[in-house]
DNA sequence: CATGAATGAGTTTTCATTCAT
DNA sequence: TATGAATGAAAACTCATTCAT
């Protein structure tokens, strides 16, 4: 409406959209070309600018990866958020359990070949950033497991949400590294439920013997 | 007696001794400065020998950590078959699980930043060799299962082997990054048994769904 | 009255005020982050205008440093002015060698950090400016000698101004850069005048020989 | 005489004529392009190497200017160490005078284009190794100033040697710079020595006033 | 006039690999 | 066979300058 906008927004909505082409412009070029063949001068030419404008928005190569690994974790706590919106009670293992395995199963289906060049990124640096993600889920499952604690045999809060997450979050990603449709499959998302549901269960060998 | 044994064995040990050098001294390498870190220089020189030298018993520098990841995995070879040797019968799973467990664990607890590295380098291919290498292990669990089926709640082998050798090696793993005491604890390894005992076990919840 | 004369004055001034608003942000970026510190974006933002702004005004970077080094010189000018203007009569010697110290010494005084990143911005073009202005200042300082030649030794006036200019320029500006504090003493003002003046003195054993 | 000798040297020899090379052909560069035409690239191709071949030489572009300003001010102590070895007595001032005087034109009278470069690339780094070379001087002034006490007037030979050293050092760098055969007329030598020997004489106006 | 996004040539530096000795 | 000097392609990053808005 008001001129004032029409005067200002191209400039601020050209730099975002810089921005923008140069980010997905990097992922095209970590699926396409993976971390090795990712360089700024591909990334540039791809998003149709020249290396200097890359530099002008990101101080160096590296602070590309992290705003794409910022973006993919942001984009993960947002499906989390959707999940938790609904009420999902499968299993009769709450929704704690529910929640975190079509998270986690979400989380690893979207973009994977583009995950696993950021994941690989991040090994570079100790995967701080990755862990500290997994810490955030970790407490929340903590917290879940105490809640339904009387459904589940008796176990230690923290050491357990560590196993379940790190057991679920392997087997999705490994499964989705051979395959990328597989962890999608019926069967899959069954077994995993029951490799989460036999863990916690009363009736768990181990807790009896 | 001959001298051509006197000329000829020193030479044949001394390259076999050469070799060895250049291996633990890219090891070495690896360790303390990551992949990033290690360059062919930097081999040569640690391992007291030069450059030309390690290009004469090593086609390019892949070939060295290729050799490298095959050491590491005849390793795990022969402590997996120590382990079968023994005749373990935990938490009444059957030698399989025991074998898996501890397998992976003692896997893992072995120079676990020579391997993170070398993981990181496997990544670059796709981790081809690491997963041809779990297809081997998820054989024998397999047919393990097939074995003890009696034992466990009704499932498909192959699919539930995939499961299990993910879901620990994924657990064993991210322990071991996060602190590599932690996989060593005694209740670790209770709770890891647990997650495959229960996972198995008749009396799985989803089982009985 | 008339609304032309509003609106060009203000632009006048503004743009008389823009230049000098980048000629200080230079001058300060120069001495914060010396020569290779100082780049037009530096410039531009510390000055408050944009990159385009400096551009309007200066056809390139060098013309900014050379407008700078103009506006010292006519500084230097003015400061010599003001010293002629006082009618010191020190050590005997006639106002020549009075205005001579006092003059190179307010000059190396005033901002020597600046000046200093200025000088070597001259160097890089053989200090052509800086060598034509010290000439004017020999012009001055041979005339004063042919004045004063009774008091002094005999000598050929231009070649005496050269040693002395180079001289006392040289004591002051490394003096300066060791500590700025120290060519403001008295002692080290007496040391400089005993220069000149024994170089000048009838008395001067070389004279005698 | 020895094969040994033969077989090793070749390879030393080989390095040490490249590391010459190089800093050979940065000296030309300099000398022609200035600071800033002299890039790596331009320094290896003039040395006919690669640049690989100079970074396996120096860590980086710096320590080839390092190397050639050591080398400069090791040919200044040669320099110094020969002028002392003789024996002269100029003025009746003491060999320190003439040592200072001739040392100094001897060291400025060579490849003046070079030692200007340099000097503009020490004084980024604020000139403190060429200042540290200047102290060793002064230390040397000034202890001879204290040794021909008698026949100078009374002064602080610390600040006196400041004075001479910067005063002497300034005249032939200047002139030099504006015309390289300048210092080197003995009419200029003469002045020279008339400003040392005027500063120093009793009979200074400054000393009696 | 002012803006600041975009440009891209040009620099330094690295490192796997080769090859004359 | 061993050596290590030499190679050079390739990568990250800078910054003065332009020009559409």
């Amino acid at each position: 409406m008001s001129l004032e906008k029409q005067v200002r927004r191209p400039r601020q909505e050209r730099s975002r959209a810089t921005v923008e082409a140069i980010l997905e412009a990097t992922a095209q070029v970590l699926r396409r070309d993976a971390l090795e063949g990712c360089t700024t001068a591909g990334i540039a030419k791809r998003a149709g600018v020249s290396v200097g404008t890359l530099y002008q928005y990101f101080p160096n190569k590296e602070a590309v990866y992290d705003a794409l690994i910022d973006r993919l974790l942001d984009e993960r706590v947002a499906t989390r958020a959707a999940l938790l919106a609904r009420d999902l009670e499968v299993f009769d293992m709450g929704p704690a359990t529910t929640m975190l395995i079509d998270d986690l199963m979400a989380v690893h289906l979207a973009d994977p070949k583009l995950q696993h060049q950021l994941h690989r990124y991040e090994a570079a640096s100790g995967l701080e950033r990755l862990d500290r993600y997994q810490q955030r889920m970790r407490d929340i499952v903590a917290s879940q497991l105490e809640r339904y604690a009387e459904h589940c045999r008796p176990l230690d809060p923290q050491l357990a949400a560590r196993i379940l997450v790190h057991a679920v979050t392997g087997v999705i990603e490994r499964m989705a590294r051979e395959d990328p449709e597989m962890p999608a499959r019926p069967e899959v998302r069954r077994e995993v439920a029951a490799l989460v549901a036999g863990y916690l269960s009363p009736s768990n060998p181990v807790a009896l013997s």
